[in-house]
DNA sequence: TAGATTGTTAATCGATTAACAATC
DNA sequence: TAGATTGTTAATCGATTAACAATC
């Protein structure tokens, strides 16, 4: 078992793993190599058992991994072994798109309060079990419920000030959708979710409809 | 200026560079140095200086750049000073909050058609201007509009099915909203925006909640 | 001119991949 | 035993950052 620092974009794997491991399960496979694990997932292979190698000697070597027994491993190592409480602020088209993901989100994550500012918005519900509460309120039901994570699906000027709720409310860490990089403090963990940019990057690597001249 | 290969990282925040600059314009800023925008998206300048420069010698020394012709510049290279046409492909949730972003990708890339499989969402209006379309249309107005870019937001089993269909439609790119690992031909770029990801990665970064021991 | 800031080279840092002994 | 596959070290590759001459 190694413990030095694990990088980012180790960790941003693990769910990656874990999800396709899940698949494995439901379909009886019991066991998995680091071959097939990367065929699948278009990964190097050595990439995958240095990845989990980091966090201990999971599999077994001539064999393979138990998938049933790497699956908990995953999900203790990104800490889905407990429940794991979000909020969703922001109840527009986007939040409440989010909120029904909570079904496919089964990995013990789960969005348990909706808030906006729109008073318009305020005792609707969205998904079957969330009904939306008024912002003012994100302090007390944060703290009740013990939310950890924050999701925030407002508008770009509204998302700092939001962040700044959450973060004064004592959450962790946040998913942002809006696309504004946020300040916040550096024990709170701030992933960003800008579709735009991943739309308007791809642009990129379209074949020129035009000349193909290099003007300076 | 320079020619080679341009890494995927460069181009991702090209995107970024240009809705700072679009907001500085609004402001009447009408320069900008590199230092100035490391401190505001969180980047080193002088990587912000290189990224540029991969594209030609936008600045100018002891000055910095010019906002309104960099802005000229990144859309010219993005390929944004012509009109991209995007195509929407389901109409849940998550697509029809996409579509209300259209006012957002003021950037000359648009979702011009949407389509969907169930019967029921057929002649729905999602956005303003857009109808849903049955999915047997989609070869035919994905040549019809010229649309180049193909954003998947149908459920799992479905997405490889859809992506093959707007590959054979002559789609160049895709945005894949589903956690699946697309197979595509090489000639298309594929982005994944899969927030699942993001979310369960989040939880990592959690402050250990449970004992905090080293059991093998 | 003096101060500021670029473009670019060199140095550093980090992540991926190859290779292979250990071993099931 | 022979074949398969891990865990891990070393080699490679690529991306970020520092430093500075050029110059506005």
């Amino acid at each position: 078992m190694k413990s030095d620092k694990i990088s980012e974009a180790v960790v941003r794997r693990l769910p990656i793993y874990l999800r396709y491991l899940t698949e494995l399960l439901k379909r009886e496979v019991s066991t998995v190599s680091s071959q097939e694990l990367g065929q699948r997932l278009d990964l190097n292979p050595a990439q995958i058992r240095k990845d989990l190698a980091y966090f201990g000697d999971f599999g077994r070597k001539g064999i393979g991994y138990d998938v049933s027994y790497l699956i908990d491993k995953i999900r203790h190592i990104l800490k889905l072994d407990q429940q794991i409480n979000v909020a969703l602020v922001g109840a527009g088209n986007l939040g409440q798109a989010l909120s029904n993901y909570n079904t496919y989100i089964k990995d013990n994550m789960k969005i348990v309060a909706a808030f906006d500012s729109n008073p318009k918005k305020i005792g609707n519900k969205i998904s079957n079990t969330l009904v939306v509460q008024p912002i003012e309120q994100l302090n007390e039901t944060v703290q009740n419920l013990n939310i950890r994570i924050g999701i925030i699906t407002v508008p770009d000027i509204e998302a700092q000030r939001v962040a700044d709720l959450l973060v004064g409310a004592g959450i962790e860490a946040i998913l942002n959708f809006a696309p504004t990089i946020l300040k916040t403090p550096p024990h709170v963990r701030v992933h960003t979710a800008d579709f735009t940019t991943d739309l308007l990057s791809l642009a990129y690597y379209l074949e020129n409809g035009e000349d193909h001249v290099d003007n300076d």
